[in-house]
RNA sequence: GCGGACGUGGCGAAACCGGUAGACGCACGAGACUUAAAAUCUUGCGCCGCAAGGCGUGCGGGUUCGAGUCCCGCCGUCCGCACCA
């Protein structure tokens, strides 16, 4: 009997147009199942889709068809994070409009995602950049508004010179813009503004609700969110300048306990008693212009030295008014943390440290290590951990958070003016989200100015604020600052001319709250109450790490400003989360450096070493290291290739192999080739199996032998580890476990020419368990499989199988025997043997009578249904 | 500098609560089928050793009958944050 190759390309298709046919992945009212939302981050149409995109959804797609077969109502959306830049660059560059240029990638990729047999419900489907979407994004926003969630303020920011654009903090990296690289510039501009700080404290604390989200992100939020609880401590100027009104100085500490081994105060450039003291004194003013200069950019953080220039003012110490200090303005204080000054304290913080030693400031100890002098701990270093308190008056003696309870005490009950020294004061590191962007391609801010008036909402019978479609690229900046019939509007209010807000919103608006609009997709609200309910939150949200911060901080923002204007009665977006690796690939380079695609290359081994050369000509290629995929080193591979190859089944198994789903996986022509090996030997085995095993829906015969009855315990334990893998997200393990039924499958056919009916039963039930474990991984073949197994109905409508708890556990176990912990032989006893019998059986081995020797067996450890021990 | 993750064959990896280290795959070797090749099938494959046996999860110590797994101290790789007072 021969069986031709199974076609994937021919199979694949086919079977797309019956799972479309019968709406499977549609998901409609409640019908009673328990609900599921599985939910892969949204791509950015950027015009095809990459390997990184058939990760993340192939890992959604396992988990989609998987629930599923499991019983339950599984909601599984897709859609597109349409508004951004590329589009107006490629409007720039190319003379296409923004809008057709999404739209047609939109096109070509839902095609491409169609193209792997994903079982997306895309009647759901939504791009951020519809109307229909953004309508509601801009109701969301006015609602804030209402709610004070939203508002303009007057700020320094981030302005990304290449972009044209203002960055929120988030987005600059290391100095950088987070999309152009560009070194960022500090502007004075009016932006509007979401009042994130407004949760700081929940957005912390409810991490730690969140068991099935990586520590990993719960972590770097944390960090992020940056809570720390200290004082803001108010000091008397001594000398104060000019008018006068600077009359005092207040810095944020978290270390109160360390008053006495204070000796400076530092402010930084920004601080408004520098900007009055250069006023005055103009070798002062270079200095401040130079700390802004030096602000941004990496190099100058990292290897930035302590630089300080002494105002000539004097603070009293505010727990003796008779002690005098410095005030300098330093390098090193940021004005965005805490008040824009400090106290330094050399002794107990290294950039305290650093800095007295280069003006020479006392550098006095006040926290004694536990058990250690603490002169001579400060000798080289400063010293940040717990002690006890020294040369500190009424606080000798206390061990630091004493010290600080009493300091505390102590200035809060203190005045200066009217007004307490001293206020304890929880920090954060998070800052309201700026979100005007001075960009056509994103949803407009739905606000008019007026002169008489000031802003206005737009009222809701005038939503939404369309994006005006004539608009030209030719100019710099923003083109909806130059369309005059768009912008000028009447005023809302009176009646009078006004003009429209022209700046359109971060695109991460857009990200931050489509998870909920796909549970109603073409709702008139933002929401539908009732059906949000249902579903949220998403049971478990696919993507990769680089979103780890921003995309989900924001998200978990929007939640609770959603539920506070009674769109969402939730707190927390996203119940489960994992984060994806990336796809990784060799890189190659040519004799002139220049980078060399996968496609132009071919790889030989000779004497184990690989070489490369290339195609068109021989000449030798330079094989590099793997790196991400990426189009400027041109490592990459593109997925509609190696699904014309292949087959979508192909490339799913292959990216679902080996590699654990949160590692890296790397791409190999070898792998690749690997899984296609494995699909078409399911699709022979199971063939083989059809037509020698016994025939479909066949009754289990009374006598089932040992070499049946191994193929089934086989058959069923694949099937309980595949389950549970799924469960863990250890796809890599379920690939193991196929291979394993399939090995036994293949060995079982090989053996019995001619089976007896035990045998022919164990043939087919073992090939219809590994087809139906595959399923969501392979889907295609899964229902060519099944079909050639003579079931008339789709594997996509089955019910997960359940595995035979009788198979899975056996009534022999085989134990291990050691004898002083080194493994020497193995023992087959009943599964519920007694210790004691065990152990007169391992007494009586030959090789433990020859391991042991002469010497007495001291103890014997039986470990029930483990392992057994000897120990002499 | 701070925080986190990781380190297992030639390679990707597995090993759930401390209980047979290396499942499964890739690469490679041998054989069968074939005029030949591909495909497929059988078989071998941690290291040293003819073997018996010994060694082996980055390195050094510890706890334990027993450690890849737990504890202490190093080394290395990757990631995140980075003057946050």
């Amino acid at each position: 009997m021969t069986t031709e190759r199974y076609n994937a390309r021919e199979a694949e298709p086919r079977w797309q147009a019956r799972w479309d046919e019968r709406k499977l992945f549609q998901t409609n009212e409640a019908d009673g199942r328990p609900t599921y939302y599985v939910l892969e981050m949204f791509p950015y149409p950027s015009g095809r889709i990459h390997m990184g995109h058939v990760r993340n959804y192939a890992m959604g797609d396992v988990v989609a068809r998987y629930k599923r077969a499991k019983g339950f109502d599984v909601l599984h959306p897709m859609g597109w994070d349409a508004f951004g830049l590329p589009a107006e660059n490629a409007a720039i560059e190319r003379k296409v409009h923004p809008k057709a240029w999404t739209y047609e990638n939109i096109a070509t990729m839902r095609n491409q995602l169609k193209s792997i047999g994903l079982s997306l419900d895309w009647s759901r489907e939504i791009a951020t950049c519809d109307p229909d979407y953004y309508a509601q994004q801009q109701r969301l926003f006015l609602d804030f508004l209402k709610a004070g969630l939203a508002y303009r303020r007057k700020s320094k920011v981030n302005w990304d010179p290449v972009d044209n654009t203002v960055l929120a903090n988030e987005q600059v990296i290391d100095g950088r813009g987070w999309r152009s690289g560009a070194l960022v510039e500090q502007r004075e501009l009016t932006q509007w503004f979401l009042k994130i700080t407004a949760f700081s404290e929940e957005l912390l604390s409810a991490l730690d609700g969140l068991p099935r989200w990586p520590e990993k992100v719960r972590t770097m939020q944390k960090n992020w969110i940056g809570r720390s609880e200290g004082m803001l401590v108010r000091w008397a100027l001594a000398n104060a300048h000019g008018d006068g009104a600077l009359k005092e100085v207040e810095v944020y500490t978290t270390r109160p306990d360390t008053l006495f081994g204070a000796s400076f105060i530092a402010v930084s450039a920004d601080h408004p008693l520098a900007a009055a003291c250069a006023a005055c004194d103009p070798k002062l003013n270079a200095f401040v212009e130079e700390c802004r200069r030096a602000g941004t950019s990496l190099a100058a953080l990292e290897t930035a030295e302590k630089k300080g220039y002494d105002t000539g003012l004097r603070a009293s110490h505010p727990l003796d008014p008779s002690w005098e200090l410095p005030v300098y303005v330093a390098n090193f204080v940021l004005m965005d943390y805490g008040t824009g000054a400090i106290f330094g304290c050399p002794a107990h913080d290294q950039r305290d440290y650093d800095f007295a030693r280069a003006y020479g400031l006392p550098i006095k100890p006040v926290v004694a290590p536990p058990g250690a002098d603490a002169e001579a701990l400060i000798a080289d270093a400063a010293y940040d951990g717990d002690g006890v308190l020294v040369n500190s008056r009424f606080l000798d003696g206390l061990d630091v958070a004493a010290a600080k309870e009493e300091v505390a005490r102590r200035l809060e009950a203190a005045t200066l003016g009217n007004r307490p020294v001293g206020e304890r004061k929880v920090n954060w590191r998070l800052r309201d989200w700026g979100i005007s962007r001075q960009r056509y391609w994103g949803c407009p801010i739905p606000i008019i100015h007026c002169e008489a008036c000031g802003p206005q909402p737009v009222p809701d019978d005038q939503l939404p604020v369309l994006l005006p479609e004539d608009v030209s690229f030719d100019q710099p900046g923003n083109p909806l600052d130059r369309n005059e019939a768009w912008r000028n509007v009447s005023c809302p209010a009176c009646g009078g001319p006004a003009r429209r807000e022209t700046d359109t919103m971060d695109t991460f608006v857009d990200s931050s709250w489509y998870y909920a609009r796909f549970t109603a997709p073409r709702a008139a609200t933002p929401t539908e109450r009732a059906v949000a309910d249902r579903w949220l939150p998403v049971d478990q949200y696919i993507g990769g790490v680089e979103h780890a911060i921003l995309h989900l901080l924001y998200s978990r923002f929007f939640t609770r400003a959603m539920k506070m204007t009674g769109h969402l009665g939730i707190d927390e977006p996203f119940a489960g989360l994992f984060t994806q690796g990336m796809v990784v690939h060799e890189t190659y380079r040519d004799a002139s450096g220049q980078w060399v695609a996968p496609s132009e290359i071919a790889i030989s081994e000779a004497e184990g070493q690989r070489r490369a050369a290339r195609l068109s000509n021989g000449d030798p290629i330079e094989i590099g290291p793997i790196e991400k995929m990426s189009k400027s080193k041109k490592n990459t591979v593109d997925p509609n290739d190696i699904i014309e190859t292949y087959g979508a089944d192909t490339a799913r198994w292959f990216m679902l192999s080996d590699s654990p789903p949160e590692r890296d996986v790397i791409w190999t022509e070898a792998g690749v080739e690997g899984a296609s090996r494995f699909v078409q030997r399911v699709w022979r085995l199971v063939n083989e199996a059809a037509e020698r095993g016994a025939p479909a829906g066949a009754a289990a015969p009374e006598q089932i032998g040992a070499p049946a009855e191994a193929l089934r315990r086989t058959a069923h334990g694949a099937l309980a580890r595949v389950g549970e893998s799924i469960e863990r997200f250890h796809f890599n393990r379920c690939v193991a476990a196929a291979n394993e039924l399939a090995n036994a499958l293949g060995q079982a056919l090989q053996a019995a020419r001619e089976p007896d009916a035990d045998i022919r039963f164990a043939l087919r039930e073992a090939a219809e368990i590994l087809v139906r474990m595959i399923a969501p991984f392979t889907p295609h073949l899964a229902e060519e499989c099944w079909a050639a197994l003579g079931h008339e109905t789709l594997v996509a409508e089955e019910a997960w199988p359940e595995a035979d708890p009788a198979l899975l556990a056996s009534d022999s176990v085989t134990l291990p025997v050691q004898v002083n912990g080194k493994k020497r032989d193995e023992i087959v006893v009943a599964r519920d043997a007694d210790a004691a019998t065990i152990e007169k059986m391992v007494r009586e081995l030959d090789v433990v009578l020859k391991a042991v020797g002469d010497k007495p067996i001291r103890k014997v450890i039986v470990v029930p249904q483990r392992i057994v021990n000897v120990v002499a």
